[in-house]
DNA sequence: TTATTATAGTTGCTTATACAATATCTTGTC
DNA sequence: GACAAGATATTGTATAAGCAACTATAATAA
């Protein structure tokens, strides 16, 4: 038997619950179609977006931990790996030397557009057949809101 | 310079990165708040959640991986955890041997209750606060249409 | 100046998860 | 009824992420 109160049902733990699964099964969707059309890892994928949709094409360790929403301890070993691959550098901040940017290579931006094709692909079968355009503007707009700081 | 097609502000690619991002933020916020007040992780949070929110109180492994979106070995594991913190309690399928029942422990019933306090606080502050009623409505029924499976 | 405090990033360690291989059981077919 | 094919859960192993401790640098205060 539930509990006695039994929120359980109650409406933002409902939406709460929603935004969890949709978010889960989309990442791990995209995350094998990724993976499978260009050996790229969905994380890999997510710091190239970020480096691409960024003004000048690179961040600041500590920007990419934030936008990517991981450790600082994680970002440094997931770097490490990109950097391994040749998709991304570090580079000195010559105002700061604790800091260092993290800039997209040649060859990033070569697997990013790569990439692109399947996200692009992908993203018309999942949001595009599913949702109308103004649907999706609306998400876009209802989530935004969930996003800003408190 | 950012390459040729450079569909990264691609409305729906904008979309999906606002997804992942605002999942990120409220997995890391309530994580945080449920660990902090509860010592009770956000997976583990998840299993008793669904576990209420089912028919009889118990679901067998299989859907339980499912519900939760993970890999049938990980929710081996996750269950193991939960089993040792005699939050759950595996139960055998009359019907099918190879089958198994989780199914939530008077334990697990009042772990859960205390972490929904913690919870909806949180959704009050976060999805209360920054959506109205209409909104989170419209939010959750977007999202369903996002779930359905192809 | 020097001492203190704060910030940026990395490293050691632990843990949680996925993937693939496996064991057990069920179902369908002959 | 026996055997093949499929389903269900678990286990071995590798990897990736977080946390806390640490190093190096910067900002602030005395």
């Amino acid at each position: 038997m539930s509990s006695s109160a039994c929120p359980s049902g109650d409406e933002k733990v409902v939406l709460f619950g929603l935004l969890l699964e949709t978010n889960a099964r989309l990442r791990k969707d995209l995350g094998t179609a990724l993976e499978a059309s260009c050996q790229l890892p969905l994380a890999w994928f997510e710091v190239l977006l970020q480096l691409r949709q960024s003004e000048d094409g690179r961040l600041r360790m500590s920007q990419m931990a934030d936008a990517i929403v991981h450790s600082t301890g994680g970002t440094t070993r997931l770097v490490d790996r990109l950097e391994g691959a040749d998709l991304v550098r570090r580079e000195h901040c010559p105002s700061d030397r604790r800091s260092l940017f993290v800039g997209i290579t040649d060859a990033g931006n070569a697997k990013l557009d790569e990439a692109f094709g399947v996200h692009l692909d992908y993203l018309d079968s999942h949001l595009g057949a599913r949702l109308s355009s103004v649907e999706r503007e609306v998400l876009a707009t209802l989530l935004s809101k969930l996003n800003v700081a408190r």
